[in-house]
DNA sequence: GATCACAGCGAAAACGTTTTCGTGTTGAAA
DNA sequence: TTTCAACACGAAAACGTTTTCGCTGTGATC
């Protein structure tokens, strides 16, 4: 086991001192082109790398971003740290991830720590419990020490920081307008209970999109699901005899516990009923019939995340400048579960 | 924006050392018990919270392990992760997870940077062109430096570490056996081409389990997936008339271009062919119908990774003990696509 | 020959900890 | 009164850097 170079056994081999290694190293005017070129060849070759952690020290900065989610196993979530990572990297910043497990504790924990040192600052999507339980003081107590946070997905009003949203109600209205677009006249919403603020916000959409065309609103026709659990049952209870002509569902599951309910019924997907799911994730593309969906675009909210972050980071002026909203669009993607 | 506090500030605000403070907070026997308690309640008051650089750098210790993986949008990894974080916070350590996007020179790149001081020992799957180029160094490296390092998934088998693997080959087996007792007798393999050591695993557990069922092996009953983009294409082809009653697929998403192909020709799923998948995703649980699957038990073998690296990290005997395999064992998970 | 600018280098502080060792004070034992 | 142990604390080194400042010697300038 090879010892790590340091400046200073640089400097104890080459007969000079460490600050002439330093310099010597970092091209500085002061030394001589021969010991320059001495030490830089030593370097060279014993594979000389200064030390991360004494730089993190000494410049008071790691260059890292600490990135907290609610979970990793999640397709969408990894498609935003996908697009994080891609920036960071590109401007010289490394990523750590923390999940929270939707858990209010451990998302405190995990900015704790990372707020000791490890990092210069916060992307964070917040975790269920801390939506529900309404206690933001670990998210302002972070901001107060300076450190930057970016918010992303599901973020929090009150809290004063760079956010990226996507615009969930303007999506779900075009995924409803494309159903209307397409003919359909009774079209069910299977959505989440509405503390979640997501599900909430879509269900707006597509109240609004059936008020501007004209058609009635059926409170009917609006299943919000109670327990993630027993959601199947209560989809396939929902849509027994509800004779809709298409359904939208707040997200992939529902979309297809809806599609298999809709089959165990004989009826037709696409032919008798159009479906159309928020969010789009590998199992959209690869079910039968592949799912028309709107496409969240993760790796962009990531990666304007990272950018907003890094931005504070590196301007000192940015420091002060009122913070920023960025809205992602959404876009509808067409497939097979909705007729032509 | 608050200034961060540290020992010196404490030191001081009440009066006293540095060192009688560091002291105190850890509750050493030297401090009076007058002293410690003014100082502790002056820490809490404040919120003191030891900065991890420094602590890091005193320490040599970082408390961090780093995790590189070919990609982090694919299910089976996330899994992986989700089980390296569990045990890592669990004994303090924190994890800082890169991709090599399947890219040589982001691999080594990214493990050098880490290597650089911001970890303590590494857990890696190694990127696809890592394998074909087969250049290693930047791995060897690494031990040498005397960084433990735990591979998983694909490991390279001339690297000397300790390892976590699935047991591709029984896997297979068990999967083409469990269709043997069901009663297939012409089972296809849509595998991978060989160099993706895990398609080549299974391609040899498909042909043992055969041959120990007195089945004879037909090469035509076999495909190679040339091309991954073109996966769709191939394997409707190959399906074409071949009067197969079982498909063993080495991977989900195989497996239901199978389906759809089969579905296409008139065929039932399973009622005339059987289709089992390699991998446990979520696609198999939602699609239609779930399929029977070999169960790779991601968690379990991102926490096996991360408690062999920890043992290593924190047993300064376990240093020389010899290098360990660990191997997972797979599961079969009965679903609808497999006849009863 | 005295002065000066400047090149080339080293010492030391700083980042925030922990830990070893030393030191001064106290009270009791001799 | 002297000696000594115990107690409570501080100074300083160390981790690996960077950077400011000061020092020395050289050659040019007046």
């Amino acid at each position: 086991m090879k010892k790590r170079l340091t400046l200073k056994l640089i400097a104890k081999e080459l007969d000079v001192s460490v600050s002439t290694v330093s310099k010597a190293l970092r091209d500085s005017a002061e030394i001589s082109e021969d010991t320059r070129q001495k030490i830089k060849a030593f370097a060279k070759l014993y594979n000389y790398k200064p030390n991360n952690i004494a730089l993190s020290l000494k410049n008071r900065k790691t260059k890292t971003i600490g990135v907290i989610i609610p979970e990793i196993v999640h397709h969408y979530f990894t498609t935003v740290i996908s697009g994080i990572e891609q920036v960071a990297n590109e401007k010289g910043y490394h990523v750590i991830i923390c999940t929270s497990n939707n858990s209010f504790d451990k998302e405190v924990i995990n900015l704790e720590i990372l707020a000791n040192g490890s990092t210069d600052g916060f992307i964070l999507s917040v975790a269920k419990e801390t939506q529900q339980k309404g206690d933001y003081h670990h998210l302002t107590e972070v901001i107060e020490q300076g450190m930057p946070l970016v918010m992303f997905d599901r973020v929090i009003d009150e809290i004063n920081c760079d956010k990226v949203i996507i615009d969930d109600m303007l999506g779900a209205k075009k995924a409803v307008q494309h159903l209307v677009e397409i003919g359909c006249k009774k079209i069910g919403l299977i959505t989440t209970i509405d503390y979640v603020s997501v599900g909430k916000l879509r269900t707006t959409g597509y109240r609004e999109a059936l008020k501007e065309s004209n058609i009635p609103i059926n409170e009917n026709l609006i299943l919000k699901v109670e327990d993630f659990d027993q959601s199947e049952s209560e989809i396939q209870a929902f849509l027994k005899d509800k004779k809709v002509d298409a359904v939208f569902a707040v997200n992939e599951h529902f979309a297809i516990y809806a599609i298999k309910a809709l089959k165990e019924q004989g009826l037709d997907v696409p032919g008798d009923v159009s479906v159309i799911a928020f969010t789009d994730g590998e199992l959209s593309k690869r079910f039968m019939p592949s799912l028309t969906t709107i496409n969240q675009h993760g790796e962009e909210m990531g990666a304007q995340a990272a950018r907003l972050l890094i931005r504070k980071l590196e301007n000192d002026e940015a420091e002060d400048e009122p913070f920023e909203t960025i809205i992602i669009e959404t876009s509808l993607v067409k497939r097979n579960s909705t007729k032509r």
